[in-house]
RNA sequence: CGGGGCGUGGCGCAGCCUGGUAGCGCAUCUGCUUUGGGAGCAGAGGGUCGCAGGUUCGAAUCCUGCCGCCCCGACCA
């Protein structure tokens, strides 16, 4: 893409309202636009980031055996009648009306409506498990939405719900879950803790809260060092197979977010240098809640002794767009976002230091066709501005390699890399560059 | 929802108290000079002062109502 056609309002200035660096880098890379309470615009470039995070989670969502759907943004008030929720749900939801005067409202969840979806297909144990997940805009009318995408009151969700005929079927789709989460934050460049939550009133161990350290979290939380150092578990990991044993690994350490902090137990279980105080932001949820909806709902089907009960459920959300946010709360420095090689909105940055001079034009002509033509995503900065603007703006956005050309280095026959994540330089041949370029994005993208 | 604050050009702000031709910095446009870390000089364009009433000869400024946004608290992916 050649930045001269593309749409990039970038703010020098840090908007006032925005409070925490990654709102405040959102708006000045020209990532987002708010267009009300926490509502916001996804201009280009954070669209691109957007739909990586996206596809990441769909990703590793298919690789756990989950299975893509897409249900509506409107519902049935009705639907929620059905659950008791539509009255115990609070003004959290937004509720409107058709031109017939029936109750609507836009989805801030769909339990309700994947049980309806769910019971009108299914009658038999033989049928079970079922892993259903689908990626959808919800809104939930905060009493005080704040800090940009991360806690808006729109939002996008991935929400899968798991449908089992017993509790030791629905801890195994629980776990297909665990196992999946930490491997799409992994890929995002996120170290995620899966920390016990609120399990509400079915009780039990299946809750939790994925974590991402970062000081500008929101909660205060409290864990083991060693669990930051565990292996995450591979894309040849089996998941038809037995994953009890990852889980008792990660969840045989202690994590807390404060308010499920225990400091006795904190102290007691884990040595003073291995303690983490920190903050941090929930980046998903896992929970099992039994019979809740399939109950009052009658999603039921019939056992092998031919006798109906509801089904055991669970549901398990994703942040995609507070990840957004949450990445950059983890990537950045002072001069702007740093993107991690598979969330980047483009690969490269290719500044042409001297635009409209026949030498640099032409070798950054050759470089970038060569790099789009290797698939790798090169945002080519081809206008007449200044040198020092150039790197201000390259070093706000924060794509991953910067490859500078200008008519000094060329002189030489050299273009430079800058690699946005340490800031190492390194001066190459063109034609050397756009090889190393491709090779370190090929080996960033490759799924480990 | 309680408490606090703010709406003035794209962004950041002054002006309001004490009514009298709407300003500053950045950004934008034109020209010249510049060109390896957000340039210099000269010129130019752009604002129903959130909206609606009211007071007044006259309202960004005073009064009333409404709308929007932000911050602190309880809630949340």
């Amino acid at each position: 893409m050649r930045l001269s056609r593309y749409f990039l309002p970038l703010l020098k200035e840090t908007p006032s309202e925005a409070q925490i660096v990654s709102h405040q880098l959102m708006l000045r890379a020209g990532m987002i636009r708010q267009e009300g309470a926490g509502i916001y615009a996804w201009l280009p470039l954070g669209f691109r980031v957007l739909k990586k995070i996206e596809r990441i989670v769909r990703e590793e969502q298919d690789r756990a055996g989950a299975v893509e759907m897409l249900m509506p943004t409107i519902q049935q008030a009705e639907l929620w009648r059905e659950s008791g929720r539509y009255d115990a749900y609070g003004k959290e939801m937004l509720r409107i009306k058709d031109r017939g005067e029936r109750e609507m409202l836009y989805g801030p969840t769909n339990e309700e409506m994947i049980t309806e979806i769910f019971r009108a297909g299914i009658r038999s144990y033989k049928d079970l498990p079922k892993l259903l997940y689908h990626i959808q805009w919800k809104f939930r009318d905060e009493i005080r939405p704040r800090f940009g995408v991360m806690r808006g009151r729109e939002f996008l969700m991935k929400d899968a719900y798991s449908f089992d005929f017993d509790e030791a079927g629905a801890r195994r789709s629980y776990n297909r879950m665990f196992v999946a989460y930490l491997r799409t934050f992994a890929r995002m460049g996120l170290t995620s803790i899966p920390m016990r939550a609120e399990t509400g009133p079915i009780g039990g161990d299946l809750s939790h809260e994925f974590i991402i350290l970062a000081d500008t979290g929101e909660s205060a939380v409290y864990c083991d060092r060693r669990l930051l150092e565990l292996p995450v578990p591979g894309a040849d990991t089996d998941f038809e197979g037995d994953l009890q044993p990852i889980i008792d690994r990660y969840t045989s350490y202690y994590a807390a977010t404060d308010e499920k902090h225990d400091a006795a137990a904190f102290e007691k279980q884990i040595a003073e240098a291995d303690r983490i105080a920190a903050r941090g932001i929930e980046v998903g949820h896992i929970f099992y809640f039994g019979t809740k909806y399939s109950e009052p709902m009658r999603a039921h089907v019939t056992g092998p002794d031919g006798k109906e009960r509801p089904v055991e459920m669970g549901s398990y959300g994703v942040g995609v767009s507070r990840l957004a946010g949450a990445i950059i709360e983890a990537h950045h420095d002072e001069a702007g976002c740093k993107w991690p090689v598979p969330v980047a909105p483009f690969h490269v940055g290719l500044v042409n230091l001297k635009a409209g001079d026949a030498g640099t034009d032409d070798a950054c002509e050759r470089l970038y066709a060569a790099l789009e033509r290797e698939g790798v995503e090169t945002l080519y900065d081809d206008t007449g501005a200044r040198p020092g603007e150039k790197f201000a703006r390259m070093d706000l956005i924060g794509l991953p390699y910067q490859l500078i050309v200008g008519p000094r280095g060329l002189e030489n026959g050299v273009v430079e890399i800058k690699r946005r994540a340490d800031g190492a330089r390194e001066e190459l041949a063109p034609e050397a560059a756009a090889e190393k370029l491709v090779a370190d994005i090929r080996a960033a993208l490759a799924v480990a």
